[in-house]
DNA sequence: CTGAAAGCGCTAACAT
DNA sequence: ATGTTAGCGCTTTCAG
């Protein structure tokens, strides 16, 4: 663990190019207006000596931070227990990056950290933030709002219609095409043949969770006898939450020929249960998961049929839409910050068909 | 989207207060030797005027952020495909947190990002660095070294015998007892009975899995016939790559009675063909992984007997020691930055025992 | 097109 | 114990 030397400053750089500081800045933050043999003799004094600009000097003036913050609530332990949040942050890494942004991860534990992020955000260390809101009830998306920062929502935030939002434009989330998908998945099921399609939920806090089983009542609605409620059994996003639903909804329909899990992770477990009941998959009873997380559904048994989404995408999309809606962004020459997409955008999904369903 | 409004001044703090701002600075830094009376008035006026410090001015006169680098080598798909990186990253986030610093991540795709993540080092944005070394060969340590950064190294790096370590007094890493856990578990195959017991290496590009197969070696040495090399078949921590790897030891050595496995995903690999070949687990061979991945290790049939590592504590001890080699530590006092512990923290792992052994 | 000069908001000597 | 003052390194008018 050496200690840092002392690194040169624009003044060294201007005293070697045999110009002055203002000219040195000029030529480091794009070199307009700046002729060509200076600014090559300013570039090679910079070279030379391995400048690096001071981020907080410049930022002291510019007031900006080229610097966007990640908030994950994260007691949400379905966060960890798949790679979900992983590809996330890798698609927005991988855009912020591009656009020479740093991203400064807030991860949340409880209430007293709603707190701390709040005043994080509001106090301007950061151009802007983006935030993962996993409960219908939680109070961190209306913090953030008051806090005042630019803010991108990964998933549709679940309290679109209480009075802060729409104050001022509305939100801006992205978020995958749950109902959709849940739709394509139903209606395949229904396709294949099978009429008695049951569907295990996600934790219904969720939005995701909500939409999924809306997009399923929207194909169940047109099928005989497919408002049945028995056919709907409340879990959770896990593998033991599957097998437990799966279990009760055995129990409730033993003539059930179809299952559309909330998710892969549920699936897993409805499988598992089924397997152990003595149902063959997909001859006795098909199955369909959600999320095509490859671990997971590649590696079933039988291999599961699931609804892609593109969750780098997701992260990518969120940055990218964050970014467009920043005052001066760096590369953006002196385009007047966009104004930002109001509202959702939505991401496609994909049946991916193998050999559950 | 809102536009952020103009932030309080310590100048509009001490008017407000009637005081000069070097008293207030003193109040908001800790408060010593400030007067109760004036010490309350000045924060009533930080309370009234909700002052956040401007961080970009504190930190060009103090040369201090408050912030630490996570650097993370990503082409590892294996960071993605368990949820190791999220209980890491949870571990340091909450230290971090704890002492007010902040968590910048670096995540990087390949060589081009390499040089990318020395300039940003180098560049002293922020107090330090947390590395995941994850390959043998892999510069970046180096890189990461050279730009004089303070810095831990999650996992011990596979160069440490190269020229540059040792010259200032070595690299600081955290580490599990990779080679005591694969020990244990190996022992307690033989304490089961078993002589034929094999091994499925992790990728050997990894410290961890020399270590664990180093400790493999070393229980089996004393085992008659434990040398037999067709009992080792390198694999590569996946659940693919342990199918492989079971199959190919199935053809070599159809005698074989326990299985030691790199980790829980190429255990789960394991488990599936030694089923599918007709073998019972643990009967006829008994089954051990590594990590104790709960979602993998609890799911398994039958779950999983395997050598657990406090994941989450790795990284908390990785930012703690960070931290305290930092000079000057916000909440330490005057503490003159110990002198880091030289060399591996190596954290102990226990075995869990299921039902696969 | 280039340079000189004025701060950005804060901390840390140094006075008092 | 409190106030005064001098910068930290940079960008940005404003002159020239």
């Amino acid at each position: 663990m050496t200690d840092a030397v002392p690194r040169p400053t624009l003044e060294a750089v201007a005293a070697r190019a045999g110009v002055s500081r203002a000219t040195v800045s000029r030529v480091v933050n794009g070199g307009d207006g700046v002729r060509e043999p200076l600014a090559e003799r300013v570039r090679r004094a910079v070279a030379e000596l391995g400048y690096v600009p001071n981020q907080a000097a410049r930022s002291l003036v510019t007031r900006r931070h080229d610097a966007v913050a990640v908030v994950i609530a994260e007691p949400e332990t379905r966060v960890f227990a798949d790679p979900f949040f992983a590809l996330q942050l890798r698609g927005i890494s991988k855009e912020l990056t591009a656009h020479d942004n740093q991203l400064v991860l807030l991860l949340t534990e409880g209430r007293d950290d709603h707190a701390r992020v709040a005043r994080y955000l509001a106090g301007g260390h950061v151009d802007g933030a983006l935030v993962f809101s996993l409960h219908l009830a939680d109070p961190l998306p209306g913090l953030i709002h008051d806090a005042g920062v630019p803010t991108v929502f990964g998933g549709r935030p679940g309290w679109s219609d209480d009075g802060r939002a729409g104050a001022d434009g509305g939100v801006v989330y992205v978020d995958s095409d749950n109902r959709g998908g849940a739709r394509t998945a139903v209606r395949h099921l229904v396709d294949l043949g099978r009429r008695r399609i049951a569907h295990l939920t996600g934790a219904l806090d969720q939005t995701s969770a909500v939409d999924r089983l809306d997009g399923y009542r929207d194909v169940m609605a047109d099928v005989p006898g497919g408002n049945d409620p028995r056919l709907v059994v409340e879990s959770d996003f896990t593998p033991a939450g599957g097998e437990r639903a799966m279990r009760e909804l055995l129990d409730r329909c033993p003539d059930v020929d179809a299952v559309f899990a909330a998710n892969d992770l549920s699936a897993l477990g409805a499988l598992r249960v089924l397997r152990a009941s003595g149902r063959r998959v997909p001859e006795d009873v098909a199955v369909i998961g959600f999320d095509d997380m490859l671990p997971v559904a590649e590696q079933t048994d039988p291999p599961l049929t699931t609804v892609r989404q593109d969750i780098e995408e997701m992260g990518r999309l969120m940055a990218r839409l964050l970014l467009r809606g920043l005052p001066g962004a760096r590369d953006r020459a002196a385009a007047p910050a966009d104004p930002p997409p109001t509202g959702g955008v939505i991401l496609p999904t994909t049946l991916i068909r193998r050999a559950s369903a």
